[in-house]
DNA sequence: AACTTTGTACGAAAGCTATCGTATAACACG
DNA sequence: CGTGTTATACGATAGCTTTCGTACAAAGTT
């Protein structure tokens, strides 16, 4: 399976979170944050449903579309992907350092370690 | 900053840990995990020196290069992107896909806890 | 019915990355 | 010295992403 691009993550992003949604309702969650024509939205959702990204119900004038890739496959293999490209390989470098960027919450932290734990268990 | 392409990365991922290198030095790593041209190597490395992306010493014959951007950096800007694009900008997630993928050892876990702990303290 | 709006389709072009071939200069050495 | 090897430079190209203009059909409006 093909890296979707940088526009197209944009977009399926918010169809994950949306569920569904026209051209148009992509377009104007799009536009909030940068500047860009409609029908450059289109093609490239257009496209993403030529690769197989996106699935489409045309049967009313304005198509629905949905994503057809799965947020946590997609999620995982991008993470990989950064993972072997610019962390050698190391999760415990590439978590450091999201972690001391963002600024996550005490219930986040303490998530993350009952998941630690987890982990832990599950080697012996 | 403009954020290196995936063969760039290769390449920077290989300066930060060799700290300097000729191209056929880089092209001989490069080569032992793909196919690719040693003047492919050499016309990226031109390009990533015009882009800023790298020092070089042209007083020798064969040029010596290292890089100009800091792996810190590079790595902080390029999660960030991945977080907010790919990850709805929640650190939380992203550490948790990364850390389930992998299989990191006792060690990292607990060097994890203690970094866990320090952010912690800090909050307060 | 005529006009405006809103939708899809599609071609074309600009910009970028990656790849490769070829030219040419410097070097190594029999 | 002559020949093969090893460097850089650079142009050309293929492929992909993004952007946009235009054509055209379907709805909506007055």
């Amino acid at each position: 399976m093909n890296k979707p691009t940088e526009a197209e993550l944009e977009i399926l992003s918010l169809l994950w979170e949306m569920k569904e949604a026209s051209v148009r309702q992509i377009h104007e969650r799009l536009a909030e944050t940068k500047e860009t024509g409609y029908t450059t939205t289109l093609k490239i959702m257009q496209i993403m449903h030529a690769k197989g990204l996106l699935d489409r119900d045309d049967q009313s004038r304005s198509h629905i579309y949905r994503a057809k890739i799965k947020k946590g496959d997609t999620q995982k293999s991008l993470l990989k992907n950064l993972m072997t490209t610019a962390f050698g390989g190391s999760s415990k470098n590439l978590v450091m350092q999201a972690l001391g960027q963002d600024n996550p919450s005490r219930e986040e932290l303490d998530e993350i370690r009952a998941f630690l734990d987890d982990l832990e268990q599950k080697k012996s």
